[in-house]
DNA sequence: GCTGTTGATGTTATCGGTAACATGGCGTCG
DNA sequence: CGACGCCATGTTACCGATAACATCAACAGC
């Protein structure tokens, strides 16, 4: 059979097996050139016999590169990371390295408790969705000189590096999209905020474009509790109570426009003509055999390749030109506006 | 400062600092009342102090428990298994273990290597989302002797334990809600079926139930390339050129679903009057206030807490009364059929 | 023929913890 | 008052790999 009763092969079985030493076996699996390849073969042979599996935590252990990256995600409720999660994930696996994962649900305290038990597999890397951290967490981070990536944001100062774009920007592009196709009252539907830094960012990009176009008005709602989509409802439903003659709506998310979206059917008024809805993700409902959504993509697969290349190349010794890295971002327009 | 120029601090560091030895440190993390609160406190100083923290590779090393648990998801790309990862990860945070990620875009070699590359770290516990594998990782998996638990499919002879729903019910479950409404001419619009094992089972069981019901006629088609969105809007296309008096569609996720809607919209069909249009899976966007689409529940989240919570039960050596757990699914008839 | 170099492989020590057993002080009980 | 047991802590060995250095044969060059 494959595996000893008694549990998992080591590699001193396979060397036993196939009449060498450890150290030969250890090379046949990190530089099979050095071993010649008459022994390479009967190494690799006694490895398929007896179904070896090396041990990477000894391995890592010994070689102090553990081949773990973590990343510390926001929400992994929606699809919101999803594409970053599996572009750092796919990243890795090209390169022998495994994602370890954990969400926060927005909370810095889940946050400082997952870097710390990360920290405890002395990974090769560390992403996180946040940048706004604990004391304690930074002061840990800084400490464990394990390279940092802040994605999905570009933070003045990182902690190490950073991968995303500038969602300050993004929020006053779309303030000009909407300026240039006629809106003059205009509001914001986003999340109340605490955790959520990034909507906060947009909103004030977007008013900012307001104010000084001297032409538009701006309010601004955040939504009560219950889902996204229920959020964007009820956003719009007291927007509209508020200021009954807003012409147009920038949504923190595109689960909240769809819920605008909703609502303003169920009032009866006509996107675009009477309002106009942009959201904020480019999630794949939105597109053209979707919803027709304005919106702002940004590139969530790209920053999950990028920090996971950027963490590698760190550890090869290659240091990037720039700690920040602006990836950018898109403008939308489609039907909704 | 906290840690030591050359890196980190050991647990020998701790037992220096605080006069005692590094079995006592040990015993502070893993059973404090094993120690005297006073030389505890002393030692909990010194881990202060010194910033340390525990390499857990060494200590699962010794222990033979890594306090890891790997998932192999077959997309990570889609909110599809967002949810289920969300309760996984939640669940073992909750008990002092980790989350192995890895996705395979449905590929079984890529889960093959993803199986094997976990293996590696001697993880508690293994979930896996498919449950077709490569003869090769069925053996591999079985010889290890890690917990397994396949889920989102209850497998007839599962390698170690299960936990889901049946799909094929949940299929039949679709037809029968929409024979209760009226419907008799119906069609089926799925992904071309490689990997997509459980988009089948709902086919069989909705063609099933229509068979068999005598009174309906079924048609099916499988969309081609592009988003989920897109396929959604083709397949309703294919369907309704090949078979114009179709009155209800039954898609097999909610995304393919909005791409029929869209299309019928642009058609000038009134859904549900012309035509009914069902999904499955029922992300955010499909509730209330967004589609408004009738759908499957599927409880995501219970089967990764469930999966999870198997895994610790197991390895604490509580056996659970069966090997395959059942979670159900729940019809939720909404404004599109 | 001797030395230097290269190639193939082995030996030893070590990574940072934990298990298992050992030790020593002290209170209890017959 | 001695044996026993418990509590708190320590010693030793080992988990499974890799790094660094060591060995030894074969061969080239002078």
């Amino acid at each position: 059979m494959a595996i000893e009763s008694s549990g998992w092969a080591t590699m001193g079985d396979v060397a036993e097996k196939a009449g060498v030493s450890k150290i030969t076996v250890s090379r046949v699996l990190r530089s099979p050139d050095k071993v010649k390849p008459e022994t390479r073969e009967r190494v690799r042979a006694a490895i398929a016999e007896l179904g070896y599996v090396p041990d990477e935590a000894a391995g890592g252990l010994s070689s102090r590169r553990s081949r773990i990256v973590g990343a510390v995600i926001s929400t992994l409720a929606g699809s919101t990371f999803a594409s970053t999660v599996d572009g750092l994930g796919a990243r890795l696996r090209q390169n022998d390295h495994q994602l370890l994962l954990a969400g926060t649900d927005y909370s810095s305290a889940k946050e400082a408790d997952a870097v710390a038990t990360m920290l405890g597999r002395r990974p090769d890397g560390l992403v996180l969705t946040s940048t706004t951290h604990r004391e304690e967490t930074r002061r840990t981070l800084e400490a464990s000189r394990v390279p940092v990536v802040e994605i999905w944001e570009l933070p003045a100062d990182p902690i190490g590096y950073a991968v995303g774009f500038s969602n300050r920007d993004a929020g006053a592009a779309m303030a000009q999209h909407l300026l240039a196709t006629g809106r003059r009252r205009m509001a914001f539907i986003g999340t109340a905020g605490e955790g959520d830094r990034r909507g906060r960012l947009r909103y004030e990009g977007f008013a900012e474009v307001l104010e000084q176009s001297g032409s538009a008005e701006v309010r601004a709602t955040a939504a009560a509790a219950g889902t996204q989509t229920a959020r964007g409802a009820r956003g719009l439903a007291a927007v509209l109570e508020r200021w009954p003659d807003t012409d147009a709506v920038f949504c923190s998310s595109d689960s909240l426009a769809l819920g605008a979206l909703s609502e303003a059917r169920r009032r009866g008024l006509r996107v675009p003509d009477d309002i106009a809805v942009a959201g904020f993700g480019d999630f794949e409902f939105a597109g053209e055999f979707g919803l027709g959504l304005t919106t702002v993509r940004v590139p969530g697969l790209q920053i999950g390749e990028t920090a996971a290349q950027l963490i590698l190349d760190v550890n090869a010794g290659i240091e990037p030109g720039d700690r920040t890295i602006d990836l950018g971002f898109e403008v939308i327009a489609r039907v909704t506006t």
